[in-house]
DNA sequence: GAGTGGTCTAGACCACGTG
DNA sequence: ACGTGGTCTAGACCACTCC
């Protein structure tokens, strides 16, 4: 029956619970998953359920299957693996990681900068700056800045560095959904503050990834510009077939 | 029934018939698609095979759907979109621009060329390069270098530019399908050669795009190195929940 | 040949958006 | 209230891999 139990799908509980016994190394790298009849009858539903929440974690890149072989675990790959195709995966990142920042107060968008961003020209937003890290204390892989819509202005004294994205914060306190992410990825030379708060060199090569989140009514509720050291980052995706 | 018909499933056929009528504008930017039962009616199939075909043009990014709402024509965004989330979407980038190559004869990769690559130092590959143009005449979006598995030494005199991707012919002609690409984004200042090549000056950001092309068996049959200039490229993605 | 994942059917109930 | 897409069941046949 097409019950959604406490609100999460059934699969999206299955594939949590896949996911963690992953990470927690239960399985081993390169191991076989059970196969789809075993979960089947190990979580008491159909074969569609647990294929869902197997293609969920296929796309995450946790996972490599087969017609004829079977499910294995795939190997953790090389520097800094961000997978992308869904808004849970860019929750996973986040979790990885370390991010400080600090209000600065309110700045209107003006002409070349809104452009780049999609925002209309003289808008108005909440301005926040922050770094990342992958490891507290570690070197810095990106200074990132966000915009708020000022709509959302009483939730944001509320935001919390942690496990939870700002923006993820931001929906829960607003009583809102983001629906839709646009990622844009280029590379820039850093300017001068960037260059300042990374360590690196002016004019040095950054990768720029501009987030930009809607909610259900295309409402822009907040946009990250992240700024990433050329030598220091590396955007990484993998396609199976 | 689990008919695969000629080959190729019939949510594919379904989906390239959509795709073709949407980039047709056969029912305009923003218009409403019919209805998952509409579709199921209209090619005698079941529910099933008319999401799945529905989900790759979601995933592709040229629909947008919503429960209540039903389905609409995304409408086709900003510069250059390359979204990614399985080999075909690769294709559909590649028919979109047009890509010139000539053959550099073989190339022994080395020490740290090696390592950014993830091949063996030392090894033997076959050495295109390349410049790929939005349009016919137009400014040079991405200079290419291409590095081919040498047992596959034969087929490269056959092949072609055109709609086909290099990978896709190689496929072909050597009787073996790509099973898994990885891909890795990074931004690095221009060499001197690739400044030349794309008319850049020397150190200017270059988005830098690695492809490893994997067949079923885990060999690596194809590399591709490509730089975008900075101000001429931005790669874009799009998540929809 | 046995077992795997991939495709497909014909149903069902549900959450959601729009009237 | 109605129709939409989202979730889910219990079956089935198929292509593929491995023994």
């Amino acid at each position: 029956m097409g019950r959604p139990a406490g609100g999460e799908p059934r699969y999206a509980q299955v594939a949590a619970d896949l996911r963690a016994a992953i990470q927690a190394g239960d399985f081993g790298e390169g191991a076989q998953l059970p196969t789809e009849n075993a979960l089947c009858e190990r979580y008491g539903i159909s074969r569609f359920t647990v294929r869902e929440a197997l293609r969920r974690l296929q796309a995450e890149g946790l996972i490599r299957r087969r017609r004829g072989s079977g499910t294995i675990v795939a190997s953790p790959d090389q520097v800094l693996r961000q997978p992308l195709s869904d808004v849970a995966e860019l929750l996973q990142y986040a979790a990885e990681s370390e991010f400080q920042f600090k209000d600065c107060g309110t700045i209107t968008l003006s002409g070349p900068r809104a452009e780049e961003l999609g925002v209309a020209g003289g808008s108005q937003w909440l301005h926040l700056t922050g770094l990342r890290r992958m490891s507290p204390g570690g070197a810095a892989v990106a200074v990132t800045e966000v915009y708020i819509n000022p709509a959302l202005a009483a939730h944001v004294p509320g935001l919390r560095p942690g496990p939870e994205t700002l923006f993820q914060q931001l929906a829960r306190a607003g009583g809102f959904r983001v629906r839709q992410v646009v990622q844009n990825i280029s590379a820039m030379a850093a300017g001068n503050a960037e260059a300042a708060a990374l360590g690196i060199a002016r004019r040095a090569p950054v990768l720029r990834i501009v987030r930009v989140y809607s909610d259900e009514n295309g409402r822009v509720v907040e946009i990250s510009v992240s700024s990433h050291p050329g030598d220091r980052f590396t955007y990484s995706m993998h396609i199976d077939q």
